[in-house]
Parts: C-alpha cells; sequence; structure tokens
DNA sequence: TTGTATGCGTTATCAG
DNA sequence: CTGATAACGCATACAA
C-alpha cells in the first residue's frame, strides 16, 4: 500500500493524498472525505523512511540510554516521557547496549529521522569535539558531561558532581566512627566513568581523613553481564571474607547496596547493627528495601526537568547549560554510627 | 553528505562507493582504499532512511516493550538481546507507552524498517487477526496471547496461565491456614490483561475452597502513573486500615509486593509472622528483599529463550508454536503457617 | 572492474 | 482547489 495506491483508489491525485494525511494544502472536504475512507479502507499507514527522506526537519526527539535496564534511569526515563509529550513532541526511546557506541548510534539516528534533539543518558566522559559537531542537532548529555577541552557551547548537560558526592558517602561513614570500609565497584572500566569518579571520592575522603587506604577493602566485578543485585550480593560476601574487621561498605549504586545488604543478612550480620551499608543513585527499591538504605539520592525529578528545559529552549534557539546538581544524602536506616560515647 | 559527495571526492562513480560499503559486487583494491579514506575523511555515515526505502527485506528484528520500565522486563531483554546478536541479527527495542497501541508501533516499524520479525512483550490480549495480518511479518508475543478467535497460524506466542498461576498463588495461602486474604491490582483496566486473569485465579481460589468473598479485601489503584512499589505500599496501607483481621496479601506483581511489604514494615507489622505476602514475576529483586518475598516465579529465562527460537524458527519459513509454561512457586520467607497444630 | 540510469514512497513546487 | 513532476539518498540492473 502507497500513498499512490489511495490516490487511485480514490480518484484523486497523489499530492491531494499527501495533502489530507498532513493537513498541508486546502482540499475539499468532499475530497477529504473520500481519500479518508480509501486510507482506512485499506489499511493504509504511511511509510516514514520516505518521509524522512524528503523532510529536512522533524519533531522528534530521541532519548539513548545507555543500559535501559538500570533502575536508576527509571524515574528520568518516565519523567522525559511525559514532559516531551507535554510539548506535543515525540520521543523516541533507544536503548544502546553496554558494548555500542551511544555517540554513533545518536548521530545516525539524528541523520536518519531528522531528529530535532537528542538526550543521552547515561554513557561516558568520552565524547569529543568533532562528534557534537557531527551530530549538529541540540544535545543534552544527562548524568554526565565531556571533558574541559570540549566547546561547551556544543551541548548542555545536566549532572551531579560525581567525586564529590562520592567523597560525601565516605565521609558520612568516616563521622559515624567507621574506618574500615569497603568499597564495591560495578565495573571499573579505563575510560571515566561517574563509578570511577566515585572512587575517586572514596579515596580522597579516606586520605584526607588520615585513613589508610587498604585494596583489599575494594572489590570489583568480574563478570560485566551480572546483574546488579547478584554483583553486590557476591562482592560483598568477598570482601567480608577478607576483612572480618570491615564495618561499613560504600557501594556506588544503590542496586549494588541492595545485593550487599542482603548477603550480609545472608552471612547472619544485621543491617545496620553489624555492618553499615550507603548506596549511591536514590533509587526507589532502596526506600522500599528494610531496612531502607542510606543513600546518595541524586535529584532525578529535577535533573530531568531540566534536561528537557535545556533541549528545548536549545530547540528555540537558546544557548546552551551546563548544571551540576548536588545530592542529598539520605539517612535512612542503613547505617549506625559506632562512635564511642 | 552523501554517498554522492564520497564519490565524487573519490573521483569514482556512486554504485563503487554503494559496493565498497555493502561489500556487494567487486571492487578493486585500489579503488576501495581511494573510497575508504573518502568515506572516514567526511564522517560519511549512510542514510537508512534511503537505504530501507530501496531494501525490501532486512534482518531488524524488533522488540516492542509496553512498558520499559517493568522490571520483570530486564531479564527477557537482557536474554533477548544477547541471543539476537549471537545470531548475527541488529535488534531494535522500542518502547510503548501504555497509552499507545503497540500494535499500530509494530505495524508502522515493520513497514518504515523493513523489519523481518517483532517481539511483542507485555501488552494485552486484545489483538486480532486483521492486525496480525496487516504486519505480515514474524511475530511472538511474549506474556500474553491472542484470544482464541485469532487464527493461531498468524503468529506464535511465549506465556503462562496467569489464570492458573493467581490460583496457585492463593491456594499456596489457603493451605498455610490463611482465609482472611487481601488482593492487591496494580490498574484494572477493562481489557483482559495478566493482571485481571491473576485475580480470576484469587477468586476461584476462594470459592473453591469455601472463603467468602469480600471486596473490601480488594485494593486497586487510583493513579496508573504511580510507581509500582508506590502503588503497593498505599494500597497495603488502606487494606490493614480496613481489614485488621487480615493475615496474608497476594499482590498480582512482585513490586507491588514489596511496596506493601514496606508499608507492612511501616505499619509495626512482621513480616511473615504479623502478616504473609506473596508476589508475582519472581523478579531479582524480590529475592534480595529481606525477607525474600514468597513468589510464583514465571520462567523467564526459558520464555525468553523460546520466544527467540520461535521467532528465528518462523522467520526461516517454519511454523508458529504456541508455548505455555509453568511457574514456579518459591517459598522463602515471606509467608508463615497459622494452622493451628 | 566500473559508471549511468531508474525507482523506492514521500513531500513540495508550480502550473492548471 | 487539484494534479503532474522534481527531488530526497541509496541500491541495483544494465551498459560499458
Amino acid at each position: 500500500m502507497t500513498i499512490k495506491d489511495i490516490a487511485q483508489a480514490a480518484g484523486v491525485g497523489i499530492s491531494t493524498v499527501s495533502r489530507v494525511i498532513n493537513n498541508s494544502g486546502p482540499v475539499s472536504e468532499k475530497t477529504r472525505k473520500k481519500v479518508m475512507s480509501a486510507i482506512s479502507e485499506h489499511n493504509f499507514i504511511p511509510n516514514n523512511s520516505a518521509r524522512n527522506l524528503k523532510i529536512s526537519q522533524s519533531k522528534n526527539i530521541a532519548l539513548m540510554v545507555k543500559g535501559i535496564t538500570n533502575p536508576f534511569f527509571n524515574k528520568m526515563i518516565r519523567i522525559i516521557e511525559r514532559e516531551v509529550a507535554l510539548r506535543g513532541y515525540p520521543l523516541l526511546i533507544q536503548n544502546v547496549d553496554y558494548s555500542v557506541n551511544e555517540m554513533d548510534v545518536a548521530i545516525q539516528e539524528a541523520q536518519d529521522r531528522n531528529l530535532c534533539g537528542v538526550i543521552m543518558m547515561g554513557g561516558s566522559f568520552t565524547y569529543t569535539e568533532e562528534r557534537f559537531r557531527q551530530l549538529s542537532i541540540p544535545c543534552v548529555l544527562l548524568t554526565v558531561k565531556a571533558d574541559k577541552s570540549v566547546d561547551p557551547s556544543l551541548y548542555s548537560s545536566v549532572c551531579i558532581d560525581d567525586e564529590k558526592e562520592g567523597y560525601r558517602a565516605t565521609e558520612y561513614l568516616i563521622s559515624l566512627g567507621h574506618k574500615r570500609i569497603g568499597f564495591i565497584h560495578h565495573s571499573p572500566s579505563d575510560i571515566p566513568t561517574p563509578s570511577s569518579l566515585r572512587y575517586k571520592g572514596y579515596l580522597r575522603a579516606l586520605e584526607e581523613h588520615g585513613i589508610a587506604f587498604d585494596p583489599s577493602l575494594v572489590a570489583s566485578n568480574p563478570a560485566a553481564d551480572a546483574s546488579g543485585f547478584d554483583v553486590g550480593f557476591q562482592l560483598m560476601k568477598q570482601l567480608h571474607a577478607r576483612n572480618r574487621d570491615m564495618t561499613a561498605v560504600f557501594a556506588h549504586a544503590d542496586i549494588l547496596a541492595i545485593g550487599a545488604a542482603k548477603a550480609a543478612f545472608v552471612l547472619g550480620l544485621d543491617v545496620p547493627n553489624d555492618i553499615s551499608i550507603v548506596g549511591f543513585d536514590g533509587i526507589e527499591m532502596a526506600e522500599y528495601y528494610h531496612p531502607s538504605i542510606d543513600t546518595i539520592h541524586q535529584p532525578a525529578q529535577q535533573m530531568a526537568l531540566s534536561c528537557i528545559e535545556t533541549l528545548f529552549d536549545m530547540i528555540q534557539g537558546g544557548k546552551s547549560q551546563h548544571m551540576t546538581y548536588n545530592c542529598v544524602l539520605l539517612k535512612r536506616g542503613s547505617c549506625k554510627n559506632i562512635n564511642t560515647v
């Protein structure tokens, strides 16, 4: 079924059919009716590839998600979905596998589907200036930003200071009297990620508080394809096995913290009485856990809203913006003060 | 940048460039080099819309997910991603909002991107024969199936018997001596969904065991946009407020069960000593909860694998298949036997 | 081995 | 108000 067939069936020209479909140009009510009925009778659906080929720009916005199964993204996805719909733009949510370069996909999609804007959620800190130029449409990075060497006017960003917040989490545990503090990594990579920055914050906090760094207190994930819970679970067991004197753990993501907490329970430890656990992100699940997990809460809602606002501002010709949000340390019950009174 | 520009830059014809890109037809090593360097120098990326327009069939497979933030889908998504990649096919994961008809999107995508197969994950039981004919490519429904009136040869399905499993969950609680059993709905809709079938199973179990149905023991969600945890949490509080004698709750999804469990703890109740909770789905989170939530576990891994197998079988000309898997009742610690000894 | 020409389904321009 | 017709970027049969 093509527009041509419909034109034939309705006894009109193809441009008339096109006008009916897109509400562009004038069509008499009579012919409109004819065309409409021909369309629905033949179940005609316009071909977007052909349309994209002709159109130079559309109202399509894409949200590239690096690892859509990551629960931290859930709330932001929901908000972005809603806000974009509210503004009358279609949203394309595109998952990007860990093994795939999200910028490649974004550039490809921008071209294929004539995107007018793109949001990159997750991802790394490795985007180069050249890539943004290639992309050549408004782009907002969410949860990451590009290297300082990249011209900031080429993109917007909404993120947090992962190093600082990693420091804050660790300092929190230190303030509660902990000295043997474990750290759980998901998958340490050579490229800078939010996770590696949080780790740097952990290291700095230890150093500034005069606590010697002990590599045996750091566990990281061997298999990259395991789910977050399981990674946290396994790594917690490892840490406990080789550090019986460990009194606290900082997991760089809530999902790991929950896995770690479960491991503690299985090992016969009580959280927080035997071991304190602090997570990162502030996903809902951490709140509903029992006990609720203390965490560094990213203001996901505000971040998503800012992201959308900035994106639409850029689409309307506004300048790029770079926002760094502060997190909130939520103290809820998974950490204990062990200072001697 | 178009293929034409590249041809010009490399001093060759456009068909030569095309041959290089697609490895179709013979090209001398010398010209291939020239073309390649022209491509990388100009950062040329072929336009997929144009390509799709020409090509009549591709190896693209789409996974339509009705509500990608649903954690139950996580594991299946990961498996499908892996299995499809393993077979050398590109996978497009497409989120479908609750307010959008997934079949519409599938048909549109099938046309626009020349899909060779599609998986519908989630969704409802409302697909008609006409829609499958329109789709006209191999299609596997995952977790649902179409009405009996639809010619089964038009599609495949991999699902469970939601009514039976809902019955099983309820019967389990009854066998433990519970008589005042609450039921938590996410969002009861008029169209048949897995959730409504599980509810039917709940009703039948009560009836067959001579327990009078009490509507005050059923709570359902008013706002559709709240997250699962919160819904479970709120509804549990409602149920408890009006049924102090309630000793057990069946939540039709684990995520609700977790929210309900947290509500119980907040209300000062212990799980399972004061109240038993059984969930449905078997998501990881339920396992890592403390206590681990008893649940009707869907064999997500096997279901995803079957789905892929069937899909590729159909793509290679095989017949459609319909599989119904049995769930497993996982008893782990959130339910208590209250039978008097 | 290479280049030219045609058409995929649309939209948009421009005469009627 | 309506209908030819020329692109859009690419793949491919066919000619060279």
